[in-house]
Formats: structure tokens, sequence, C-alpha cells
DNA sequence: GGGCTGAACTAACGCAGGTTAGTTTTGCGG
DNA sequence: CCGCAAAACTAACCTGCGTTAGTTCAGCCC
């Protein structure tokens, strides 16, 4: 199985093989970490671009008081910011939902890169905005989405996002965090996200046990959720394609 | 008075004369719009990158039902990100919320200017980057605060942005957006906005009258909205201050 | 297999914020 | 100065979600 950073990218552009191993090369595992482990605390100075070869991680932003908001979850193949060195300080912390594998590449690296290779440097553009498109679009769910259209919406949100990296089967994939956790993210209590949950599975629109979330009929959590795939930009432009 | 969005990038970087000047001139005024207007909408072909140069607007988005969130505020000086073009279409809209006069730059006018000013290409990074760190901000808001405290953060935020581009007095600013807007914003009901601002009111941590917000101790109402303006990232390096 | 731990799940009650349906105020064009 | 519209504001009632305080279940070590 191929670099899951080299599969998202691809979702985008089509990158010679030339390109595919210089990706490869920098995305190399230089770090392993358990679950709930921080990556990097708020307030430290960002010494890499991270990227998550395996398992699940996220941003998160705790208040003063304790109150804890997870700001974005990390899927394998995610990477963050190429470009954090230009702020000196995190304002967030990065933290493990699951054992994860990372990619520690350096800001040397990722210029080199981007200067020999222009459309990796355009594809992890491409990346960047579809990352601040999602980051809208969480947004939109905490402000306007009941509870059960939030977690619906983000059930498949993550089904996409993991098929385009290969991650899933026709309708099933992992789903190794915990209930906690996915309120931390939704803004709801642990409590409410058991009782969503169940809401959820009784209207048959997902299967969630153990590690393992089935979407039987994707179109219709989609409606329930008032899900709209096209913030996540995921169509390649045919005009795109055949160039390589 | 200069132009806004030289006024904000000088928060990060100092700009020489030269720099300013080429600026100044592709942010020159092509656009003006009433209260309640589209710039562009969701769906559309994006042509330009937009700065605010009198007014203000916002990212918005629609849901099919009609429920709508803002999604982001953008004060003089803000520009929406300088690379849109790779993505073909809009995910979401743009409008005002009060009369605006718009820079439009086109691709190849940003293209030039940050390939002849490095410094300049490094301002924009960190206000791309900042952008960022702002829509985060909004998350953990939605997410975790109650409504004084969301409020509060975002009178807070906004008179720390409009302070950066000169658009204060020593307490107070130009506040010309309506309860509703707020409350879109906010993911709160107006009633709820009429309610909460006169809980603040009656704590005396702000004054609202007409157009023009008061925030008599900046520190109190920092204090009741968990406030911490780290993540406005707005304290220039002093390393850097002294090459120019 | 017993005991431990963390996650999943539940019930009862309380509250923050939504909804509906107004009234009052402000601003503005004529 | 009047008349209109939009914004600000209010009261009464309702509901989605939080809180507290549990119980049950699953995985794992010994």
């Amino acid at each position: 199985m191929s670099n899951p950073l080299v599969r998202k990218l691809e979702n985008f552009v089509r990158l010679s093989l030339e390109e595919k191993q210089a990706l490869e090369k920098i995305a190399q595992p230089t770090r392993r970490l358990g679950a709930r482990e921080d990556v990097i605390r708020d307030g430290e100075r960002p010494r890499h671009v991270n990227v998550v070869l395996e398992g699940w991680a996220c941003r998160y932003k705790q208040l003063e008081d304790g109150r804890r908001q997870v700001i974005s979850i990390f899927l394998p193949g995610d990477l963050c910011d190429p470009h954090v060195f230009v702020l000196r300080k995190m304002d967030h912390s990065l933290g493990t939902l699951t054992p994860v594998v990372l990619a520690e590449i350096s800001e040397a690296a990722i210029r080199d890169v981007t200067l020999q290779y222009p459309r990796i440097a355009e594809a992890l553009w491409w990346e960047m905005l579809v990352t601040a498109a999602i980051q809208r679009e969480w947004t939109v769910s905490l402000g306007q989405r009941l509870a059960t259209e939030r977690l619906g919406h983000l059930f498949c949100e993550l089904f996409l996002r993991l098929r385009a990296v290969g991650m899933t089967s026709e309708t099933s994939c992992e789903f190794p965090i915990t209930q906690a956790d996915l309120g931390d993210a939704m803004g709801l209590s642990t409590v409410h996200i058991n009782r969503t949950l169940k809401e959820l599975r009784a209207a048959g629109l997902i299967r969630l046990r153990g590690r393992q979330l089935t979407i039987p009929d994707f179109p219709a959590l989609q409606a329930a959720s008032l899900f709209d795939p096209s913030y996540l930009h995921y169509e390649r432009d045919p005009s795109a394609i055949d160039d390589d």
C-alpha cells in the first residue's frame, strides 16, 4: 500500500512517478505515539510539518477552565500547514486520538520539494484550501446543525475523506474514536452523543459497533444531515487528467 | 489615511516604501456595493482576490432549508485567500454587511507582486495563517462558549482587529452590523443576542448604542469571555523590526 | 476465570437558548 | 414634520442539550 499522502494528493492532480517518489521520500515514518498523547502543545514553537501516516489525530484547544474543543480531525494522509513556521508559536495543540505514526517533514524539505515540483506545490495549495473549507463547514455544523445532523454530517465527511485514501470498503470504515472525543469535536456532551447515536441507529442511518462504522444508505444519511460534499473539492478537473 | 491592507500587513512585517506602493497600486477601489449584497455566490468561479477597503463583509453559507451561518467577518484590510483560484468553484458565498468598497485583484497581479517582493509574499502567508487561526477560534467559540462568552469574545476579537488597522479610539469602535447578522455569526437567535447584549451591558462590560461599541474595561471583558489574543499573532517579532 | 479499567450506555432533572408574537425605537426619504 | 420600514427590544412558553449519578459492557492483565 502506497503512501497515504500521495493517495490523498492524487485526488486533485495526477502525479508522475518521480513526483510520487519525491513525496514518499520526505514522508517517511519518523515518530510513533500512543493514543491520547500530544504531538505538539499550544505555545510551543513548530519544528516540522507533521503528516499522519497511520491512525487518527486532531487539533484541539483547551480553555482555562478545562473545556476542550477538538477543532479538526487528522486522518491518514492529512498534514498540518506546510507554512506553520511563519507563525512562531502554536496557538493550539496537536494530539493523537489513537496510536499514530507520523512523518515529520522539515521546513527545508518542504521548500525543496515545492520548488523542484510545481505540481506538488499546487497540490499542497489544494490541500490547504480544502482544509480551510472543512474548517468552515465545521463552523456551519456547530452553529446551525442539530445534534443528529451534526453527527451525521461528520460521518459523511469522514467516510469520504477515508475513501479518498482508500481506507473504506463499499459501506464501512474504521471508526476508532471514543464518544467522549466525538463530544469534544461536536460541542456536545458524551451523554448527548450517546443519545444521538442511538437515534441515528434506530433510524437505520448508521451502524456503529466496536471500532467499525457502517453507512448502509449514504444518500439517506446525506439527506438527513444536509451534507453537500462540494466543499471537499474532490472532483478532479477532467481537463487536468491526461497531461502526464 | 493609507491603505488598510498595508496597515494590516505592517502588523507582521515592516514594509519598505516601495513595497507599500506596490501593494497600494494593486489594492485600488474597483467595486462598490450596498449593504446586504453578494460579492460572489456559492458555486460560482472565483475571478479575483477581494480586498475590503471600506465597510464590513462576510463569508456565509446557507443550508437548503434556509438556515444561514456567517462563517467569518471581513473588516477593512482583510482579503480572501490569495489562492482561491486553485479551487474552481466557491463552496460558500461572500456578502456585504454594510456598504462596502472592494479592491478586486487579479490572479496575475497577486503572482507578480509576490514574486517581485518576497516580504509581501511572506506577509500574505502570515495573513492566511491568521485567518485560519481565527476560523479555528470561532470553532472553539461555537462549540464551547456560552452566549455571553461568545459575544464578548467576538467583541474582543473585532476590537483588536480594528485597532490593527487604526480604526479604534482608546475604548471604542464602529460596530455597524445588525443583531440578526450577529445571531447568524454566533449560531444564536436574534432574540437571544438581544438578551445577551442586555446582560453584557448590565454587567458594565460593554456599551453599544447606534453603530458604536465601547469596551470600558477591556481586561474585564477579556476575562469574562476567556479571550486569549495570542491566536491573532499580532506581536511583531522584535528581531524582525529593524532591518529596513 | 476473577478483577480491574475505561468505554458505552441510561434515567431524571435542570437550564441555556429557541420560537412565536408581538411593541417600541431609530433612521430616513419626501 | 410626517410616514414608513427596518432594527431593537420584550414576554411567555417550549425544547434540545447539559448535568449528575449512576449501571452495564468489553477488553485485558494476572
